[in-house]
Parts: structure tokens; sequence; C-alpha cells
DNA sequence: TTTGTATATTGCAATATTATGATAAAGATT
DNA sequence: AATCTTTATCATAATATTGCAATATACAAA
């Protein structure tokens, strides 16, 4: 136990907690939104930004880059990350399609 | 440790990790997918749906409900369960946002 | 080549999550 | 009232996540 059963789900159905679970936590949303403010990839100062010691910040700079939402790539000693827009547009999507549904079926009971 | 440091970071930063968060896990995307397609709220068979034991379904419901993201109405017995629009919509809002910025700005440097 | 700087990895402790069997609660049915 | 059905809660086990100090790695610069 303590494992989720992601065989019981399609591969949609995980991907999207994938990414949302990837989002799933503060400093990961704060990571996205830093990258997002100083435009396109800065490197370097993620660290001193983020309320959190530097191995934390890495292991959340980790799980981001796993999970598909960011890229990195080494330059010199610093590493440059950026937004992976594929990724986005894919919640992007996911939530548009839901969003349309339910204003379609105007779902008038609760 | 093991605690999330939610004091560190913005309020909208920690509402929108917790949205995610929710959506974090296959199951409860599959619930929302489920309460999507069988339109508005039908009451009761949840459980049957997922193959998950019914005290564990329960629980992912439970979160799916203190996040926001379902409402729940006592029906008899049966307890009938909606998505909460206003909860996608902030996602679909957040993320639409996000998209509109990275395609303004072309982040083309990864 | 030593020193500095930036990022990653390791190891570990604290806490959270996932999952289920057993049981409780509450209305429905007979 | 006794029983059925449905959902919730409790207790517990297994695993995952969060966070950081210590350390490693890797390039830059002196």
């Amino acid at each position: 136990m303590g494992t989720t059963k992601t065989e019981h789900f399609t591969n949609k159905q995980n991907q999207i907690a994938a990414l949302a679970k990837a989002l799933g936590h503060p400093a990961r949303v704060a990571i996205i939104e830093y990258l997002l403010k100083v435009n396109a990839c800065i490197c370097g100062d993620i660290v001193n930004e983020l309320p959190l010691a530097q191995p934390t910040v890495s292991q959340h700079l980790k799980e981001l880059k796993n999970a598909g939402m960011i890229k990195g790539n080494i330059e010199g000693n610093a590493i440059c990350y950026c937004i992976d827009e594929k990724m986005i547009d894919k919640l992007l999507n996911y939530f548009t399609n839901i969003s349309t549904k339910l204003t379609k079926q105007k779902n008038n009971c609760c």
C-alpha cells in the first residue's frame, strides 16, 4: 500500500495526474511563475528566489523536469531552465474541454 | 520536515497548488471524468466505476471535496456528487494566462 | 592548479499519502 | 424492528514526499 495503482487507470488519466501532481506544491508553482516572470529562461537565481534550501529547490526542479513541465539546458556552470509550453497547453486543453462540457450540460443539481 | 512550507508562499500559489494536488492522482482524475461523462451528478455508482476499494474511493472523494473540486448533496442514503465549475474555471484561467504570456514572449531559448 | 560558484546527489528524519479491512452511521426496505 | 444498502470513519501498513546538512560534481576564474 502507499503506492498509487497507476496500472488500473488509462494512460491519459495517469498523464494528467502526473502533470497536476507536478504543480501540486506551492514551491513548484512559484518556480513556474518565476520562470514566466523573468521571461524565457534565466539561469542561476531560482534558488535565491525561493524560501527553501538549495537541495530542496534542486529536487523540485527535478520533479518539474521529470513531469516535462520545464526544460533545462546546460550553459557553462549554470543550468538554464524554462517552461515547456507543450505541457501547459496539454493542461489548458484538458481544462478547456471539461469547462466546455460543463457549460453545455449546465449541471444544475447541486 | 515532510511538511510543506505553505507559509512562505502566496495565497494564490498555495491555492493553485492545492487544486493541482487534488487532481494529482489518477483515481481523482477518473472521478472527475466520470462525473463529467454521466452528466450532472449521478449518485452511488462511483465506487463501482473505480478499481479501488470503497474506503479508498470515499477518501479520494473527500479530498476532491476539501479542495472544492466537487460538491456533494445528501439524497436519501446516497450522496450526490458533482463537479464545481468554479474550480475548473480557476484552473482554466490560470493556465490560459500562462499560455498567453508564453506565446507573447515566445521563449526561444531552450 | 587552486579557489570559487552553481547545481546535483546522498542520507536521513519528519510527515503525508495511498490503500484496505473492519466497523460505524444513517436512511431505505421488508 | 430486523435487514439491506450506501457512504464515512478508524486503525494500520506500506510507500511517497518534503526538507535539509553534508558532500559531490563540474565548469569558471584567478
